[in-house]
Parts: structure tokens; sequence; C-alpha cells
DNA sequence: TCTGTAAGTTAGGTGAGACTAATATCTAGG
DNA sequence: CCTAGATATTAGTCTCACCTAACTTACAGA
């Protein structure tokens, strides 16, 4: 039988469930430079942009993101912190969910969308050691340490790679299920070792060699810019 | 990275997370026979009255409530139903937190109370189908079955067992975690065999021997209302 | 330089879900 | 059977988070 509603609030008030998404959408936008534009926010978050403007303002009093009008956004130190938060339970559930409730890759965004904003932080901790601080979730994304840090690899997207360079396919950057099917019935994962066997010209496609079977694949241009490899460190 | 979100909004629009607390409140509180009163329902989820009696109309509207105006409310059968399927995610949470993510009895119905209304009816049938379907969750509480029927069990507080009778411990009813905590402390948890070995009059205490050793311990009146026990069927 | 258009912002509105203050109803005790 | 006190409801606000319509700004190209 359920008690009353436990009273006892945060010291930090806790960031409500569209905030947290609207920092995430901002850390992602503007992940690579430059700011994250309203219309951008807008559409990431599937909102109208005046949605999008008002809430760049209230984050803005918040201290949590430093806006200049009619220009952007971008994450203060606070407003990055709390978006990496946010992220580290979204990862470390996409990885629970694969490796302990047999949730394929494909799937697994929505639900941890869901769950990222109701899991308590000792939640996560658990399922973090329970699945041994792991450092990747399932599709190679970094997943930050609790303390806020995040590791920043520079990975080259295969549909830049130079023929004959020799890959290990490290992040698939994309959380559409329909490609990350795809992706799956073809062995491409993160983990395979591969090198770069050609690539046709005028933006033509790219095969690759699988290095455990030699098997050839051909990735076409647009899925070859989310594949992002690490030269092998050999 | 995320995607958009995802449109596919569901047949039934899925109720609020307010809508599926205020279902619950009323079963809880018509349970055993009765109507919920607005004071009631307000109680427990710690709301002023003014809040209940509005989403009561709201509810009664909706056709998952049964009110009558200075009444009462009890639940509909869509109202039972919808009940029922949130009081299944949270007793399926509690459980499998206890089990697989290391959380004590006494913790895990605040975590539950969050992640009951996050989690997708995909995740709680992974978490039951890991767990062996069970049909209890950490306090003995009967888990309804994913089609809506739930349990009955005719337990008796111990706080009214006669002397002499050999019981089993069966459900803890209560969720108040300085209690749960003692309980546990004393080896008072569901499962455990013990016989009423004595009681006091006037409301008193009640000794009881626990069956594995033969310890005895006594129990306050308050407690023994809670340890709901089942009568040994042999 | 000027201007058309895309992008951003302001204005005004909605619904959910909460609150306080004021009013209405119910019911037990006298 | 009448009234005091408890309980319920209504009335009126508030905040959050969204919307559309109207207006403003920025900037690229003629």
């Amino acid at each position: 039988m359920p008690t009353q509603r436990q009273p006892p609030p945060p010291a930090t008030p806790a960031l409500s469930r569209s905030v947290e998404d609207y920092l995430k959408a901002v850390y992602h936008l503007s992940r690579h430079g430059g700011v994250a534009t309203t219309k951008d926010i807008a559409n990431r978050l599937a909102l109208a942009a005046p949605s999008a403007s008002m809430m760049l303002k209230r984050l803005s009093s918040l201290g949590l993101v430093k806006r200049v009008p009619y220009q952007g956004a971008q994450l203060t130190p606070a407003g990055r912190r709390a978006a990496l938060k946010t992220i580290r339970r979204h990862r470390v559930l996409e990885l629970y969910l694969t490796r302990h409730l047999g949730f394929d890759w494909d799937t697994v965004h929505a639900e941890a969308e869901q769950l990222e904003h109701a899991a308590s932080d000792l939640v996560i901790e658990r399922m973090a050691a329970t699945l041994g601080n792991p450092r990747y979730d399932p599709h190679g994304d970094p997943i930050p340490s609790a303390d806020g840090t995040i590791e920043d690899l520079d990975l080259i997207p295969l549909a830049n790679a130079a023929v004959g360079l020799d890959l290990e396919l490290h992040q698939v950057d994309t959380q559409d299920p329909d490609r990350l099917r795809f992706f799956a019935g073809h062995g491409l994962v993160p983990g395979l070792q591969l090198t770069v066997a050609d690539r046709q010209p005028f933006g033509g496609p790219t095969t690759v060699t699988l290095r455990p079977g030699g098997t050839r694949q051909v990735v076409g241009t647009e899925l070859a810019k989310v594949l992002l490899c690490r030269t092998r460190a050999a």
C-alpha cells in the first residue's frame, strides 16, 4: 500500500522533464562548436519555435544557458553539467536495457528517453555498477562519468576515411530504428574491424572489407557518414 | 545522439502521471468496501482537498470513477483496470529493484513510485519475465497479472490472530521505511513461519515464536496490525 | 544599398494541475 | 429538529509548457 509522497525535496530544485530535454538539445546542437538556434532546438524537440524561444529565455534566467537574442544559445558550465547528467542517465539506461532486459539497440533510445527523467541517481549508479561502469552505450556513444566528464575521441566518419585505411567502427551516430536495424543486419556494429576497400567518386558509396571474415560490404554515403571510426592504433 | 520525438501516439490516450496517482489512491482507499472520500484522497497524495475534488470530477467525466458529490468515489471497471495496471508496474518494479539492483525493501517504494509512470509495458513485462513472473512484491502484496486480475487472499492481521495459531507471515502492509527496517531487522519478512505465543490484554502486545529457531519476539499492537498472516494450510 | 525571406520574438490564449479563500452540505450531539 | 464543526465544493489565481498569429530582425543577393 502506497504511503504519502516523500517530502524531502532535493537541495537543487530538480529540473523539469522539459528543461532536461531542452538542455540535452542545446548540448547536442552546439556540440561541435557554434550555437544552438531556436529553430533547430524546436525541430529536434518537435515543438513550435516560440516555445523554444520562451524556454531559452527561462533557461538563460536560470543560468543554464547563455543566449544572444536572434543569434542562438550555448550551455553555461551549470547547464552543461545538467545536460551531461541527463545524458549519462540516458546512456546507462540504454546499455542496461540491451544487456539485461533483452532490448535491441534500435528500440532502447525511445525507452531511455522516458526513463531518464524518472530514474533516481541511485538507480542509475546501481545499473552502471551492475554493468561494470561501462564507458560506451550500445551505439558507441561515450557515457559521461558520474562527476560530469565525457570522453572526446576524434573519430572519422567512414564516408571520409581514405581508401586502404584499417579502421575500427567505434560509434554508430543515429537513433533511427530502421537504419540501426540495417546496420545490425549487416554486422556493422561498434567494435567491428574493417578496411576501406574502395570509394566511388562524386559522393559515391564506400566499400569496406570486414576484417574477421573478409566479407565485402558496400555502404551508401548517407549511412557512411554516421559510421564513426577510429584508426587502428596499432 | 537523440532523434526527433517518436510520433506514434497510443490508441488509449495514455493517462497522465496525476491521473494514475489518483486512480491508485481511489483503488487503495475503496479497497475494503466503501468509497474513497475527497479528504482521504487528498491526504494520501499530499494535496489540498479542492485539488482532489476537481480531479474526481474529471475522472468521473472520463468514466474512470463513479462519484456521488459530497459522498465519495469508487472506480468504474475501466478505472479499476487502469489502477491495476499501474499497481502491476509498481510492484514488478519494486521486486526487480530488490532482486536485481540491490535495493532494500524499505527504499523501493519511493523509487518505484517514480518509475511506474515512465516504464513502458514492454519494460515491465521484460522485468516480470526476468523475475519468473512473480506473484508477490517484496512486501508480499500480490502483483496484478498483465490482464488485470489480482489475487485476493484473506489474511489475518497478527494483532487479531488467536494465541496458539500457527501462521505464515505473508504480507507486511506498510511502506514506512523505518517500520520496514525494524521488521527486517527482527526477521519479520514474508514467508516467515511463526506461532502466536501470547497476547497481553487490553490491546497489549503480541508475542510470537519464530518457527525456524524458536526465537520469541514481542510485537506491539500497531505493528502487529500490519503483519498479515495466513493460517498454515497444513 | 535595398529588400525579400527566413528565422526569431512578442502577444495572447489554452489546458493540466496545483493553491487559497469563500461557500455549501452533511451529520452528530444536544 | 437544529446547529456546530467537519468535510466538500465552487470561485478565482498561479505556474508550466505548449500553441497560433502578428510583428521584428538579420542577412543574402540583385
